[in-house]
DNA sequence: GTCTATATGTAGATAGAC
DNA sequence: GTCTATCTACATATAGAC
């Protein structure tokens, strides 16, 4: 807190940020973070135990980011219907990130699963805000099955972010996402 | 073909197509196969030069069996409706290994496109398989936009595959693949 | 706090005996 | 065809000088 390393510590976590999107977890390295960074490996550990830990402080970052973007969304209308569909502008917004790496969320997720299960349960924690989010505003609107209809809007993009990363699609992108924005319309009008 | 060395080759691939499956192909090594099969590591290198080539025996195994899944369904039914819910089938039939470690060629091509492009392009092979057969089903019932509802429907299966195994949830496997029968009725009931 | 040098393990891949 | 021994590279992690 208020130390010099502080902005080394950031670095670190904003190139494995990167990384471990574009990469992978288990494919990136020290020594790749070292290369984006200019920070030399070694003097990792003075910031972090493990690469573990690296993670950790990676995924509180991403739902840091995560959480001003869906208050963003909050504070642009008091219309649940008008911030789902803020929400899934998303997958447009991010649509070349989507066709070359996936979903971060989800791609991270479905990778830790294989692995260490605490690791899993730790990147699960950015679709457990997601899901709590998308469900509030389902039931702003007074629907009684929001947690359900979150989990199907989650999926949906999901969906769609595996494919478009595997068949490379941009149209595809584009016709799911007016198909997920029409989902939120018929599911939110009465 | 034919020689000593060909039920080897086979139990190499098994072994592999079950890590891959479970714990991802980078995080893989030629150990955990040696262990799975009591095969030493050197003697790999008889049947395969690279661990790409290991691969690419993987999916070549994945397409066979799934090919022989899909024919399993049109044998059953001349109807194509009946064909595609027993395809969807797949989910809640394998809904423990889902839940586990995903569906096994979503997390594969999700994984791959984040390393090497010409194992991504094999990985994708796969897909290409399902799309171009359930696109065929829904042709045959005279839909205009098959390709469009097949892509639609591989996406609704990854999404649920996805958030299954990230919340590790049953009974969000059991509700998605209704939805999804309920889908497949919908679109193909005039 | 920052860096270099290094320890230790294990990965994919090779050589060559049998 | 099958196996052991080994090579080379690189992974995470540590020690200790500055």
């Amino acid at each position: 807190m208020g130390t010099k390393g502080d902005g080394n510590r950031q670095r670190i976590v904003d190139a494995a940020d990167k990384l471990f999107y574009r990469r992978g977890y288990n494919q990136t390295s020290f020594q790749d973070i070292s290369d984006a960074t200019g920070i030399p490996r070694g003097n990792f550990y003075y910031y972090f135990k493990t690469k573990d830990e690296i993670l950790n402080a990676v995924v509180n970052s991403r739902m840091d980011e995560l959480s001003e973007m869906l208050n963003h969304c909050e504070a642009e209308t008091d219309d649940a219907r008008g911030r789902l569909l803020l929400f899934s502008n998303m997958l447009e917004v991010n649509q070349d990130k989507v066709i070359e790496s996936g979903c971060p969320i989800g791609t991270l997720s479905s990778e830790l699963a294989k692995n260490d299960p605490t690791l899993h349960t730790k990147s699960k924690q950015t679709f457990v805000l997601l899901r709590n989010w998308v469900k509030q505003q389902f039931d702003t609107i007074g629907l009684s099955n929001a947690d359900e209809l979150a989990m199907d809007l989650l999926a949906k993009l999901q969906g769609v972010a595996v494919l478009a990363c595997a068949f490379k699609d941009v149209e595809y992108v584009k016709r799911s996402h007016q198909d997920i924005k029409n989902w939120i319309n018929d599911k939110t009008l009465n």
